[in-house]
RNA sequence: GUGUCCGUAGCUCAGCUGGAUAGAGCAACGGCCUUCUAAGCCGUGGGUCGGGGGUUCGAAUCCCUUCGGGCACACCA
């Protein structure tokens, strides 16, 4: 269905056409001067120019025909049913229309919109698969605060794009195939040599049982590592074991095996406690054996040529402002690179799922180097022009100090710490707000800790460096996780008191505005649709975010300001609690789509 | 050096293809609970939109320039 934008553009363009203008000058926008009007037409001065007449009088004309054609209500004639569109029309020097809708076509939107499975959000036709890229945490290595970020705004960004009706893969594309696993291995064959996987001569089944732990892989990787950077021979060996491993040592990938077994049980546990998941797991591995065919191809193609020793495909193009480097394919020393697999991946995905759109989020300075991808797998055919490549970059999530999130000692704090003292700062404050039982405590204070941390993070534009302050995120106050749980929490208490009284929710029986605050709160429900719209063209969650904020406070202010349960009229009551039922859906789809959800008390 | 992003109230941020008096929250101060969750609501104070030009009837928004900051610039991912 059309949004309530779309539907007063449409009826503003009849009056525009029948005044002799062009009806698209006809676009209605929210007011930007609530205290004027409601919404507001700026297509007078627009078209001021292109028909030589003073804004002012083609605003008027305007005014005029939007009366005659019965679609604004006309003082004079005292017309005003229910097929009036505007409330109020005035044309305001030097050539506003200023605009309110009636009671009755807002409300007669709102039942529309009830009825609609997508709340007024126009869906795209025939909409294809998109595939979202969560650029690659490694394996055997812990996530840290660096991965939130793309697994909160890919969690959100994926719904979103199921939410307009696209069939979404997200794929985790994990770091599991570079010299890192060459360092895991070679620093478990210092710690165990006697293991089977070591032997050359080993013929037999390896066994099934990984001879580590998560803990002790997590502690391997950084030691061996470090001890790699002082130690060249140490170095050439992982070196050696990396090549092993990719070669097909049989011992080594045996061991790969368990490494990842290992590692992906606790990567879905702490992707999972951010209620994030993939639908594929793969990773740089899974494209190994498509590179070489690849590779043939590029050269085959003429694309491919060798520069200072390593295979590279020119990305440059004469509209380039800056230096833009070439695209290595193959070092000089043969071994394929992130490039390459990410090439490969995106040659795999066009083969298996036909995507019509490919959004990586990932760190926002990695811009140029999948600006080089992109050119490179356009350049070479992998992708068409029917494929949109989308580079979804995020900033740094920076402590108080502006500079990149620390611990207290300066390290690289762990996601699971994060979430771990985010939940227990939230428990505080939900022990110290209402007397609860430890236990409702806890399970409240973790839903509302996943909603703390997403909701702060998402209602950043996501390619801004954001400032993470765990006091501001978990506060009730202010444009919050929090507070946006708790309107809906309220919401809820009263439903169920409503429930509790013997009556039965219908959101079909709405009723018009009676006030101020109730018709914010309307023109608020029924901007849904317009909203969601935009935020998924933009690929925009912080635009969901300040729309419920904004949702949150008109449903608030309305609150306090009106008596519901005790409301003696039967017809208005009904349609107060089906406003409710409909805020209460809004606000919990919103919020299903950013990736979080709402407690039934707190 | 080249490119790129950013600079809006004391702090953290919005500002929707240029529109009227630039908005929130936090912090500060003052009001509102015998009534549906006061974790709320209402109000007060606080801004040369980094500076300077330009385009336009109209600029935080577009263009140029300048200052300040972040980031990136082929054998890492």
């Amino acid at each position: 269905m059309k949004s309530l934008l779309e539907k007063l553009s449409l009826e503003m363009g009849k009056a525009f056409e029948a005044a002799g203008y062009d009806a698209a000058l006809g676009r209605v926008t929210i007011s930007n001067r609530p205290d004027l009007c409601e919404y507001q037409c700026n297509g007078a001065m627009a078209g001021a120019k292109q028909y030589h007449k003073a804004p002012i009088q083609i605003a008027g004309e305007v005014a005029e025909k939007l009366k005659e054609l019965g679609l604004a209500a006309d003082a004079e004639s005292g017309k005003n049913d229910r097929s009036i569109v505007f409330g109020d029309v005035a044309a305001i020097p030097p050539g506003f229309l200023n605009l309110k809708v009636s009671e009755s076509y807002l409300v007669a939107y709102l039942e529309e919109t009830e009825r609609d499975p997508k709340y007024g959000m126009n869906q795209p036709e025939n909409p294809g698969t998109i595939i979202i890229d969560y650029g690659g945490a490694n394996v055997a290595k812990p996530l840290h605060v660096g991965h939130i970020r793309s697994a909160v705004i890919g969690e959100a960004v994926k719904h979103m794009m199921k939410y307009a009706g696209y069939k979404v893969i997200g794929d985790a594309h994990l770091g599991d195939w570079g010299l890192q696993m060459g360092l895991v291995i070679v620093g478990l064959q210092d710690r165990q040599p006697d293991l089977p996987y070591f032997d050359p001569d080993f013929k037999g089944e390896y066994p099934y049982i990984a001879p580590f732990t998560i803990s002790e892989l997590e502690e391997i990787y950084p030691a061996s590592s470090a001890k790699s950077k002082e130690d060249p021979e140490y170095k050439a060996r992982a070196m050696e074991a990396t090549h092993q491993l990719q070669i097909g040592n049989r011992g080594y990938r045996a061991l790969w095996k368990l490494i990842m077994d290992v590692s992906l049980t606790d990567l879905k546990k702490n992707y999972g406690a951010l209620n994030v998941d993939f639908e594929l797991w793969n990773g740089e591995s899974s494209v190994q054996d498509r590179i070489p065919a690849m590779v043939q191809y590029m050269k085959d193609g003429g694309y491919a040529y060798i520069s200072e020793g390593a295979l590279v495909v020119d990305v440059k193009e004469e509209t380039d402002t800056k230096e833009v480097p070439p695209c290595m394919i193959l070092k000089s020393d043969g071994a394929s690179l992130y490039n390459t697999t990410d090439l490969a991946t995106i040659q795999e995905r066009m083969e298996l799922y036909h995507p019509e759109q490919i959004i990586y989020v990932v760190d926002k300075r990695q811009s140029l180097y999948f600006e080089q991808v992109f050119r490179c797998a356009r350049k070479t055919k992998l992708v068409g022009p029917e494929t949109k490549l989308t580079f979804l970059g995020f900033g740094t999530m920076n402590g108080a100090d502006g500079k990149p999130f620390k611990t207290r000692e300066g390290g690289v704090m762990r996601l699971e710490k994060l979430i771990s003292e985010t939940k227990e700062e939230m428990y505080h404050k939900i022990k110290e707000g209402r007397p609860v039982t430890d236990e409702e405590a806890h399970e409240t204070a973790d839903q509302v800790a996943i909603a703390a941390l997403k909701y702060g993070d998402l209602s950043n534009q996501a390619s801004k460096d954001y400032v993470f302050d765990i006091d501001r995120f978990t506060s009730f106050e202010g444009d919050t996780g929090p507070y946006i749980l708790y309107t809906i929490v309220r919401i809820k208490s009263i439903l169920a008191k409503y429930a509790e009284q013997g009556g039965v929710p219908d959101r079909s029986r709405l009723t018009p505005a009676k006030n101020d605050s109730e018709k914010a709160l309307q023109m608020q429900l029924a901007g849904f649709g317009s909203m969601m719209e935009s935020a998924i063209a933009e690929i925009a969650p912080h635009r969901i975010c300040g729309y419920i904020y904004d949702l949150a406070n008109a449903f608030n202010k309305f609150y306090h300001e009106t008596q519901i349960l005790t409301e003696e009229d039967p017809v208005r009551k009904e349609g107060l609690i089906a406003m409710l039922v409909l805020t209460r859906d809004i606000l919990e789809t919103a919020i299903d789509v950013l990736g979080f959800e709402a407690p039934e008390r707190m």
